[in-house]
DNA sequence: TGTTATTAGTTGTCATGTTAAGTAAATTAT
DNA sequence: ATAATTTACTTAACATGACAACTAATAACA
């Protein structure tokens, strides 16, 4: 008998996407009524939470590609939730800064978004819950590699 | 001070995301050789290990929406790597096949596939493994509400 | 039996993911 | 200082994800 992949119902790859439609669907059904996508949202909320970034920071801390970041932007921007202004130091770089109306957006969901998140704690149970944060980190390239800080 | 959202960096959607990317990475790399994307790929392996299905349960096995399986389905049938036959009993029903050409395509790239699989097994230890796993699957809304069966 | 509801798929639309190519500005090398 | 290279985006093209509306066929029901 031959090797045989996993069975897709242990198939980490198909796991991870499950996991994901499952924790994003509520999330997705609450932004849904404000219009904005989940994408959308994860950019308002790096910009609410570190300030004015240019475009390629925003992007590393949306985990967001730069030309799915071009397109969100152009939307936000066209929407009035952020703004876009050149670095007159280096000009091909862009600052990116959240208005008020995106902040507006932020602070009328937060308290809503800070409940579904804490569900899916309880739900798992606070410590299972971080030991998944842990494990998830290891698969990501991006941490598993350069084990430093970010503060909690 | 008021509640805050976890940091991007201990945000569960974001960690899923990222866990994600670094888990499809390797195997784009390698499927993008064979000209097929991972959905088609999905697709495949689950037409190749249970045979001839209908579009509903092709679609819920691989993971897929409707309307992404229909799309799929036209560009697996123009390459040639699947046939669909309409059910002559129930006549709104189609029923997909995986075709040599699709077959020899899952068997030139199986190996490689599990390596890749138990790379990520070998990076987590199989334990830490097998609890990531079983965590991402209470994420699941169709596993954690039918805790039933799945047989490994 | 005729109407209604349900089911299986398809199609349309918009937003992203992904990769490749293109642009303009800054940096490095000769 | 000029050419080659790198960097920070942007644009294009194709495949999906997500949601709504639509078609065809079957099942339910009065």
């Amino acid at each position: 008998m031959t090797k045989r992949l996993p069975t897709t119902s242990r198939s980490l790859p198909i796991a991870l996407i499950r996991a994901r439609e499952g924790v994003m669907a509520p999330i997705r059904d609450m932004l849904a009524e404000t219009g904005i996508t989940e994408q959308q949202w994860r950019v308002l909320r790096v910009l609410s939470e570190h300030g004015k970034l240019d475009s390629k920071t925003l992007a590393d801390r949306a985990s967001l590609l730069m030309p799915s970041l071009t397109r969100i932007a152009t939307t936000l921007r066209t929407k009035g939730l952020i703004t876009q202004v050149r670095d007159e130091v280096d000009r091909r770089r862009q600052f990116v800064e959240i208005t008020p109306a995106g902040q507006h957006i932020i602070d009328a969901n937060l308290d809503q978004a800070i409940k579904i998140v804490d569900g899916f704690r309880d739900a798992l149970g606070s410590e299972d819950y971080e030991t998944l944060l842990d494990l998830l980190g290891r698969l990501d390239p991006n941490l598993s590699a350069e084990s430093k800080d970010t503060p909690s």
